[in-house]
DNA sequence: ACCACGATGCACT
DNA sequence: GTGCATCGTGGTT
């Protein structure tokens, strides 16, 4: 069992473009917390919505009910339904007015301190947006939380144990869009099991 | 009020 | 590779 101790990431590590808060954030921990438990996943996929002049993000026909979240603070969780079955988790990023944010797309629960529910493989390796809220037990419960404020918040980001080297960090499009296909936005730890995609996709160079 | 569709994932062929 | 479950959102009527 490893021994995790560490500091949120202050606000002003989400308070740049999305790009750059996605590329960092492969390595980083996303640490949760519900009662006494506290888990922690390896953060090995991302993708960047948003800053100025995106068609797949949902700011960007300005704020709706759903979307103003990503037009507050940084360091705020948006969760959102897709297709009507999963959820999707993004931290909001950029300054207050620049909506943005970053989506959660692949993790590896790397320590937990409560009973695997069911085969060690299926609870740890979170593989897609979907699967890494449901498996973190990510919802709309925790939209619009913030997650700057101490040690103490349910959920958190901080730094891994050691920084990843930046070639082993792949780039590609964003997955599933049909609108700013263009953009390379996509991040993720090349060859990791928890990356989502083709293996064309995740063995892609940055 | 209506309706097309989506930042998906899984079962099945 | 194809089909489909399932529903909130937002653009349109």
């Amino acid at each position: 069992m490893l021994s995790m101790e560490c500091d949120p990431y202050p606000r002003h590590f989400f308070e740049r473009s999305p790009d750059v808060v996605a590329f960092d954030l492969i390595g980083s921990h996303l640490v949760v917390r519900r009662g006494s438990h506290t888990t922690y996943a390896l953060i090995v996929e991302t993708e960047a919505y948003g800053g100025s002049d995106d068609p797949a993000s949902h700011s960007f026909r300005g704020p709706t009910p759903r979307s103003e979240v990503m037009f507050g603070p940084a360091g705020v969780l948006y969760v959102y339904r897709s297709y009507g079955i999963h959820w999707c988790v993004n931290v909001v990023t950029g300054m207050v007015g620049l909506a943005g944010a970053v989506l959660l797309r692949g993790a590896e629960i790397v320590d937990r301190s409560e009973e695997l529910a069911g085969p060690e493989s299926d609870a740890v390796v979170l593989r897609g947006p979907g699967n890494l809220s449901r498996g973190l037990g990510i919802t709309d419960a925790d939209n619009h939380l913030d997650c700057c404020q101490s040690s103490q918040g349910r959920i958190a980001f901080c730094g891994g144990l050691q920084d990843v080297a930046r070639d082993r960090i792949g780039r590609t499009p964003r997955l599933g869009i049909s609108k700013g296909v263009e953009r390379v936005s996509r991040y993720f730890l090349i060859g990791h099991r928890a990356v989502s995609g083709s293996r064309i996709q995740n063995v892609t160079s940055a």
